[in-house]
DNA sequence: ATCATCATTACAGTAGACTGGAAGGTTAAA
DNA sequence: TTTAACCTTCCAGTCTACTGTAATGATGAT
């Protein structure tokens, strides 16, 4: 299979399975005779996998011990279960950073009047010394 | 005032202070004749102002559109409270996609017994086909 | 006179994850 | 035969918001 049809399976363009490639996230490929890239079934899996992965927010870097992890037919479930674990805390983090970003902006938005006249407490409070 | 004198003030690096001069976010500063940078209180306050629009998560691109509506006196309160709408709504996309992503994550967590054993509901489901 | 500390500019690098483009080789179809 | 559609490599660019570094000049104290 070259490379533009695994790109069709999966839905990841050419360019970034050579990018995979060039980092290390997935191995070299064989090649066929004219230096085209040659892949097997097998590889459309491992670029769903990376994909499924990304798309629930882990890096690239992360993917790869998860990679390696699915290789590994003697990995431990909680090894896993930890880097999943860690993954949760690290969104947890954001999405509480954020909330508390939301909550500012709703206070500061309601005490607004938001209408033609030029007083804002948004504006205000931007503006206040905090120090 | 110098840069640096401006920048212990604030909190804001020098460099950053040159920075947003680079970009636009704040005037060109007026230079003393030896060609240093020279600030005055006002400019202490609009820093103030950057960075706490900036610690809102407000883009620099945004904060030069507050910046703008906060130096115009004439500005409606709406145009305001419109820009930290928007903001809001941004924020909670993303909170929204976080909070999928963690819902996703705990489920398979808990589905994972996290022990010894290879067996792990987290890898089968990454490496399930989707479409 | 010399040193530390401050300032200037311009250019490059960082992070993360790609994406674009140039210059060229290969293959299949019209 | 020519054209289109592939593929290759390599280098560079994108995005955001800075940060680092080099080379150089100014100021103030000892």
């Amino acid at each position: 299979m070259r490379i533009g049809i695994l790109s069709d399976c999966t839905g990841v363009p050419a360019k970034t399975i050579r990018y995979y490639e060039s980092v290390g996230l997935i191995p070299r490929a064989d090649r066929h005779e004219n230096g085209y890239r040659s892949y097997a079934k097998r590889d459309v899996d491992i670029l769903l996998f990376i994909q499924r992965s990304r798309s629930l927010g882990f890096s690239v870097k992360k993917v790869g011990e998860l990679l390696a992890l699915w290789y590994d037919s003697n990995r431990s479930s909680s090894s896993v279960k930890a880097l999943a674990t860690s993954h949760i805390h690290e969104i947890e983090g954001k999405i509480t950073e954020l909330q508390g970003l939301r909550a500012t902006l709703i206070d500061l938005t309601e005490r607004c009047h938001g209408d033609d006249r030029p007083d804002c407490p948004i504006l205000d409070n931007l503006a206040e010394r905090v120090g």
